[in-house]
DNA sequence: CAATAGATAGACCAGTCGGTCTATCATTCA
DNA sequence: TGAATGATAGACCGACTGGTCTATCTATTG
């Protein structure tokens, strides 16, 4: 019988790390982390270096995934840009339907992370950035008249989506942001 | 000469707790808190019952406070509802300008407050309905046709408007915003 | 087989956490 | 004057913090 190997600490540190730091915040302590991953605690300092710097390396990965969710959820929505901004709110409302929803992880790292130095707020100004300039790429395919401003505005109902779905889901924000965002596609 | 009394121990409690759980979250440590305000470690388990107790009256206090900081923006205003309704879109322009805004307060607690069952959530609950229902009255003044659901996507903005003046404030959130808000008060 | 590298468990560290406690001081009021 | 009240300082508690360390085990590789 072959042994199955399965993901090495590293990888396990990091699913348990994302998890629970997105559950908890990342304030989370590191014997949970370890316990969780099943990983011994040399290993977090052999691979990170430290919590701090688990925490962004999650935050990394993590933007990278969101990225490619962004992606995927439009290229699923086909050609048309118009359709394609909009998808990008009705995968919002599957997010904020998750049983285990708990907001947008990047604005809570952002506010929990006291430090200004902290290298996870480069991350999340990074991820922001990246999305913007995807919104704003499908409004330069609608011929948008003012594609970074409409993506800035596209990106705050993102945000204000998020927050309201962490807070007060049942009014059904993505579909209020989706309204909004039409009005802005058609400028 | 008449002993200046100042504000009790109570009171320094409570103004140092509001300044430090916003600008470190409330994570802050109790000892933090009790150096802040002078006050001695048994005071604070005698006026709030712990630390628990102090960040539940801190996000009270501070929810009634920005309450009464809405309602005056839109006095200030005037008596139209739509200058009104725009006014606080102003005001969010100057809250986001202030230079240690940190984001929403309540948002940041709710992200941070990992307990479900912490007290603290129904405050910060109770303070989303009076916005919206501050923002509801004045859409029925204007005779909007949908002035709850209205009222829910003003909310959205601004909490779109806070978390994006936390990481991009450059963007000038508070000014896209309010452009979006005159839409919603077109219907 | 032997050597090396990576992972393991877990002891250990100083520092901090939220919270309880005793003792002292100042004020007010009877 | 004396009792009561409320605030003070700060010792103290067990639990936990992030981090370092030694020692052992295991898997690959030469």
């Amino acid at each position: 019988m072959t042994t199955r190997t399965g993901p090495g600490p590293r990888e396990r540190l990091l699913d348990a790390a994302k998890e629970l730091t997105y559950q908890q915040g990342v304030g989370v302590g590191v014997d949970a982390l370890l316990k969780a991953a099943n990983v011994a605690r040399r290993s977090l300092y052999e691979h990170f270096g430290g919590k701090d710097g688990l925490i962004t390396e999650v935050l990394r990965l993590s933007a990278a995934e969101d990225e490619a969710a962004y992606q995927r959820a439009m290229q699923a929505a086909g050609d048309d840009p118009r359709r394609r901004l909009l998808a990008v709110f009705d995968r919002l409302g599957d997010v904020i339907a998750e049983p285990d929803f708990r907001g947008c992880r990047y604005l809570g790292a952002e506010l929990a992370l006291a430090d200004p130095g902290h290298p996870g707020h480069d991350v999340i100004r990074r991820y922001r950035e990246h999305v913007h300039d995807l919104l704003e790429g499908e409004l330069r395919a609608l011929d948008h008249p003012r594609p970074s401003h409409a993506a800035d505005q596209l990106l705050l109902l993102i945000d204000g989506t998020l927050a309201v779905g962490a807070v007060r889901p049942e009014t059904h924000p993505a579909a209020a942001a989706r309204q909004l965002a039409e009005r802005i596609l058609d400028d």
